[in-house]
DNA sequence: TAGATTGTTAATCGATTAACAATC
DNA sequence: TAGATTGTTAATCGATTAACAATC
């Protein structure tokens, strides 16, 4: 399990590089040097080399590196051509709105069913899901090998959620609850926390104006 | 304009104080220690010190910090208490969930008005507010004094709708469309890019299994 | 006062940038 | 081959951690 240990400020920057890389072949751009990547995606070209050689060596030298390539690398990095399981947890309007989220499909993440706590909620449809009782996370999860939950339920039941998913054998989470969740070491959680991002917008502003 | 050059690795710890700190009211703690702060938000005792005192000097020798206090005054520093009109430029499934959204008052964010570009929204009603036409978003910003929007369409218009609203005198701008925008330099930006947070899961989760 | 804990300086660690030999 | 650009080592920069005198 893991490489040499990459750090995460070069993960975090995987992403972009496959966007950028991605932008390039829809026009059409065959080759790119890491100067004039990094004039358009804006970390210095030695970084860019830096952070491309912890996988391997992507480019060659005097032409810089194949587009097609280097995105198809990338993409197999960042897990992309893997498939996983996935249930939403919470389908309020957060939830509903991630259900319909198109980017799933890029990771190759399928979500194969929907939970909410509230009565009012369950059994309506949404998408080509019947929304289900929270109360069988625990059954679905096992019979349909969910690996990856969504949880964009409020804070205050999340922890409890956690627990419960997890005992399940989920062992990751894309979580929304503005909440630090505790997790055995085994389970990665990646945290979506809009408060904190706003709060950030907010001292931003205020200090710049 | 702006403090002393604070690294955005201090900033954006300072929402996650703020949080931890509303808990410990929240539970009547009245007074707590950098070590035992460090004990449940999981940095440093050290760096939190190193952190808050960028602001000030807000703790007591030989007793630590007045949480009620220390609340307060990162509540000034990420300017919770200032008042920013904002208005939110895309109303599907996700400009829906955050018009929604309940964190905006505690930021001072007020929305003032909904835009969408698609003609079939336009004219229908979400929360109080009636969906406008984009093509108005000038004369509203001006004449509402906006400072703030949110961004919630699809990456191909928001580089235009995002020079358009910047003209008009938009000064802030939340971003949940996939681009790296580009702005004058007065202008801040905050991004929450679903894509990438779900791409650097998806990592983590291959790397760990 | 004695004990506790801050504020702050100094030391360490890690990440970014610069430089350049290797090589296509 | 000559020119260009990588891969990689070394230098720098910045952020985190440790240490401790100041002080409540």
């Amino acid at each position: 399990m893991g490489n040499k240990n990459i750090s995460m400020a070069v993960i975090r920057r995987l992403p972009k590089y496959y966007r950028y890389l991605g932008d390039l072949l829809e026009r059409d751009i065959q080759r790119i040097s890491s100067k004039e990547l990094s004039d358009i995606i804006g970390f210095t070209a030695s970084q860019i080399r830096q952070d491309l050689n912890n996988f391997g060596g992507f480019g060659q030298q005097g032409y810089g590196y194949n587009v097609d390539a280097l995105h198809n690398e990338i993409e197999k990095i960042l897990g992309l051509d893997k498939k996983y399981n996935a249930i939403l947890i919470g389908a309020g309007n957060l939830g509903q709105a991630i259900t319909n989220y198109t980017g799933f499909k890029a990771a190759g993440f399928e979500i194969k069913g929907l939970f909410d706590a509230n009565p009012r909620m369950i059994g309506l449809k949404l998408r080509d899901f019947e929304i289900m009782d929270s109360d069988n996370l625990e059954e679905f999860i096992e019979e349909n090998d969910i690996e990856i939950a969504i949880i964009c339920i409020p804070k205050n039941g999340a922890q409890e959620v956690t627990d419960r998913i997890v005992k399940a054998g989920v062992t990751g989470i894309w979580n929304f609850a503005p909440v630090d969740l505790e997790v055995p070491s085994h389970v990665i959680v990646e945290n979506v926390n809009l408060t904190e991002s706003l709060f950030t917008l907010s001292y931003l502003i205020k200090d710049n104006r």
